[in-house]
DNA sequence: CCCTCCATTGTGACACTGTCAAAATGACCC
DNA sequence: GGGTCATTTTGACAGTGTCACAATGGAGGG
């Protein structure tokens, strides 16, 4: 009878995709400051201890989050790159998913770029973070690759102004930086989204021009 | 005897200043997570419950402390740019300094913009913040003017193009998401500036050139 | 079928934290 | 010089993360 339910396949429950769901909802209830191990045990329906012992640590648990966030952002990413034919279009939709992802589950964008929550030497979190930079890195180069344009001329200094550009906008916009922008969340999303991409298209001339055609 | 020594001015001894030296301190050694109000109290001398009665609170406190990294960082962006003559060298010289900012105080630049840990209502704050912001969108708008481009078009995308360019690379340098970049932190700092300025000088073109004067 | 082993989960304990109320301190002003 | 009041201290309390140790129950062998 135990494996009917399809839960609990060991001895108490799929403890850890529980736990991560109670991490997920918290942190969007209440921000990461307030989030505790032994909250997340209450909600997950286990005793306080649980947590820690299955993630050995707070770090540990974090860390685990943070690694979902990176594999949820890196599928969104290559899914929103292949819904686009052109080189150019699929490397603004990969601009704009990013700035979806951080807006729409800020609980998991505010936690992967939080160096000091996280352990930096998990083996799953690097590979899973260096899977959605990927993403990001290639999208640029198939654009200037597309238009037959020197890939290797400062490749990585594009890519790294295209990726601050949307993760400074997304950052600022969610800490509240930017001003008039919408009360609401609801409207901050909307005109979020809208004014990302029209700064976003600002860095076209920046990324896929090349200064050694003209001079 | 008291006002010799130039501190003690009120009851028991200068006790703001003291602990916001004592923050930075302990923020600068281990981190905000790790930051209690007791710890700053022992380090600043004074009984635990003293930091709590001053600032109110430990957002207050913290509030009041990234309230000076505003300052601090208004003052830096200020003196960058008067040091130079032309726009555009004022401008570059102004996304250097807030690199270099957030590169050597961390302690200011990491607190300054985690909205869940700060009052964003507090006048004080809410007034060096919007300084800091002013100074970065007026280097960017003297720029345009002084070449005689139009000054309004798009002139707010464009200081938030610049704003999240510079910002998105201090914070992906800070939280270590750009990689090949230096072990230790002396050379992260060295090589982190002069990758950030490769970066910020692909953005000219974004910045200030006016598609409406070719087509 | 039972029994042992051991990973998984629960409990107890400890030092530490932020915040509240109440007490104590000492500077300032009349 | 004495009262007033802002400033600081002390006491208390509910929460927290992490440690060591106890208990649980499924898996595998006899």
């Amino acid at each position: 009878m135990p494996p009917i339910t399809q839960k609990k396949p060991y001895h108490h429950g799929d403890l850890r995709p529980a736990l991560l769901r109670a991490v997920k909802e918290l942190l969007a209830e209440q921000g990461i400051e307030s989030l505790s191990l032994r909250e997340c045990a209450r909600r997950a329906g286990v005793s306080w201890s649980a947590p820690g012992h299955h993630f050995g640590d707070k770090t540990g648990m974090l860390t685990a989050f943070a690694t979902e966030g990176y594999v949820a952002l890196t599928s969104l990413l290559q899914k929103r790159s292949r819904q686009q034919s052109e080189a150019r279009k699929a490397a603004a939709a990969v601009g704009t998913a990013y700035l979806e992802f951080a807006l729409k589950q800020p609980e998991y964008f505010r936690l992967m770029f939080r160096a000091e929550l996280l352990n930096q030497t998990d083996d799953a979190y690097k590979a899973a973070r260096a899977s959605a930079s990927g993403v990001l890195e290639s999208s640029v180069r198939l654009c200037r690759q597309a238009e037959g344009l020197t890939d290797d001329f400062q490749s990585r200094e594009r890519c790294l102004l295209a990726w601050s550009a949307v993760h400074g906008f997304a950052t600022l916009l969610l800490e509240g930086a930017i001003r008039d922008v919408g009360r609401t969340p609801k409207a901050r999303l909307k005109r979020g989204m809208e004014l990302g991409q029209q700064v976003l298209r600002l860095l076209g001339p920046a990324l896929f021009s090349d200064p050694h055609k003209r001079q």
